[in-house]
DNA sequence: CCACAATTCCCCACTTTTTCCCACCCGCGC
DNA sequence: GCGCGGGTGGGAAAAAGTGGGGAATTGTGG
């Protein structure tokens, strides 16, 4: 079965740049997954962790970029240079790279959002600046977000 | 598993030639992995140290190249000709060639980048003149990766 | 072939960072 | 109350990163 994680959890940062996973995000996983993920700098502010699993088809994807293009070269490092292998430890928390606390503003308390194939982590003054930048209602975003790609007029 | 580098790392290099790998990085390595190394004029003014068993696939793609056009041949002849073994030793350091040190401009601090199947080494002040020289931003650079193929049009 | 200098190699040493483990707190159900 | 799972904090041990000395090796000129 695919892996959907949802929901939002509000958990703190240790001084060591340590945080538990929400368990309820860690019982998404199959039971046989490993507690190895990748957490690197996302979109709109946020770290993206993606289970290992589910960034192997991220790494195939960079892979398959034409290397020899500079564009491709500037991307990947783009790309690569706030990604982070971290596992679960034995108190089912993740150490965040000093690097990326720094990207996402992290202080003391930050916020997990479940969003299908990743977990976001946000600043939680950061994701509701966010929300509140962009007026208008959920109805309107729903209308743009599921209007058939052949309407799309560009 | 494939091997992915990832990941930003700053080191110093002593006066002796010497920096240490970020052991990060040296643990993407299988486990059964050597600890040698080709190191190697890189694109954009970095340099690429590759694990010897990535190295063959380079050398490979080498000796695909049609020789008898004088590209090939003198981009071959660059390539190789500031290509160097290193080994690990036992602090987990390389040393760098001294004609690399130079090639690549490293004073004091230099930068790790892990990039798939390769690891960049930089100049920090090199490499952030490359990328603020032109635009270019993580969002670019996802829609790359995260778009279909077939969408992107060419 | 030898003497000498320069470079490399192989350790050891020290500091900082990371990892591992234990302990506690809190809310909840039994 | 008591046990349990989830979340948080901290100390000790281990690993990582850096520097340096001295032996071994290489290279050069006599």
């Amino acid at each position: 079965m695919e892996i959907g994680f949802k929901g939002k959890f509000t958990h703190t940062i240790d001084h060591k740049g340590r945080v538990s996973i929400p368990s309820t995000l860690r019982r998404t996983l199959p039971r046989k997954a490993s507690q190895a993920f990748v957490v690197m700098k996302g979109l709109d502010g946020c770290l993206f962790l993606y289970p290992r699993s589910e960034w192997e088809s991220v790494q195939r994807r960079l892979k398959g970029l034409p290397f020899w293009k500079a564009d491709t070269r500037r991307f990947s490092r783009i790309f690569l240079e706030n990604a982070y292998d971290v596992e679960i430890d034995s108190q089912g928390r993740i150490k965040i790279p000093q690097e990326l606390l720094d990207v996402a503003k992290f202080k003391k308390e930050v916020l997990f959002l479940g969003v299908l194939d990743r977990i976001e982590i946000w600043n939680p003054r950061v994701y509701s600046k966010y929300q509140s930048e962009r007026k208008g209602t959920l109805e309107e975003a729903a209308e743009r977000v599921f209007v058939p790609r052949e309407e799309v007029a560009d």
